[in-house]
DNA sequence: AAACAGGCCTAAA
DNA sequence: TTTAGGCCTGTT
């Protein structure tokens, strides 16, 4: 086990449960367990210090990425706060993290997140890694890693089906294959600027304006992705107007405050 | 039973 | 450029 100190305002529970993520899960103590990078970690937090088990050789520098733990999110609050709704939001979310998850697995996760809820999006990738990933352990505990865009693009659409992913399977084939051909080389998305690389994912059959820059913003950390589904929408729509332009009055943190306003939106409703 | 769920695609104006 | 209908599946 190890250890590091974490900014006062970090909260697991925020970052875990705020909807960017499908792989984790809060354990009875409050700690989290999940899997990234293809580890499985149980992270738990007091005191302002996180407590790291692992079951590979990833630990701290790569948690320390992943949970972008070195970022200033008290400044990312007060440049959103352009209005009292959004230093409301933020500050309800204040805990949150833009986690760096992998490139593949965050274009895969939200291809499978189309017109799905919570729940049934995670049983589908939890299937998909437990058919098609390797198989790890921690604590005496198995889990599966995210299967890599090579070990999917060799699978068919039947080999899919037990996913019951729907009009998804052949979306999420077709994206591996590119991916694995190098058609479409998702590092070399990160030296494009936001916009370009959209463009460049949307290219993809089943990847749109949403999923893209879900993609861009969870996968790659562009933070001035702001995914619009029908929560921000009705969210953004009520709070700003219809006429409100989100890139532009958020500029580069537009994808943190895009997280902040979602995060919200989404208690306060389960809440009603 | 019928509508809806963290969209996207195609066809048609 | 915008809009309507269909799509797999599971849940309410």
């Amino acid at each position: 086990m190890e250890i590091i100190k974490v900014p006062k305002n970090f909260s697991l529970e925020q970052t875990f449960e705020c909807g960017q993520c499908f792989r984790w899960r809060m354990n009875e103590d409050k700690s989290y367990t999940g899997i990234a990078g293809g580890t499985a970690f149980r992270l738990e937090l007091s005191d302002g210090e996180l407590k790291i088990t692992s079951s590979g050789d990833k630990n701290i520098d790569y948690i320390a990425d992943y949970l972008d733990l070195d970022r200033d999110y008290d400044e990312i609050c007060q440049k959103v706060s352009i209005d009292d709704y959004m230093k409301t939001v933020s500050a309800f979310g204040n805990g949150i993290r833009i986690l760096n998850q992998e490139p593949w697995e965050a274009l895969c996760s939200f291809i499978i997140s189309q017109c799905n809820n919570i729940p049934r999006i995670k049983g589908i990738i939890s299937k998909l890694c437990g058919l098609y990933g390797d198989k790890i352990a921690l604590d005496g505990e198995e889990f599966y890693t995210f299967p890599t865009a090579d070990r999917i693009a060799e699978l068919t659409e039947d080999d899919l089906a037990p996913l019951r992913s729907g009009y998804r399977a052949p979306y999420i084939l077709n994206a591996a294959r590119d991916v694995a051909s190098g058609i479409l080389d998702l590092e070399k998305l990160r030296l494009m600027d936001t916009k370009t690389a959209k463009a460049e994912l949307k290219k993809l059959n089943g990847v749109g304006e949403k999923v893209a820059s879900c993609m861009l913003l969870f996968g790659l950390h562009k933070l001035d992705a702001f995914p619009v589904d029908v929560w921000m929408k009705r969210a953004v729509e009520k709070s700003f107007g219809k006429g409100f332009d989100p890139e532009k009055a958020f500029g580069e943190y537009a994808g943190v405050a895009q997280q902040y306003i979602f995060y919200h939106a989404y208690v306060t409703k389960l809440s009603e």
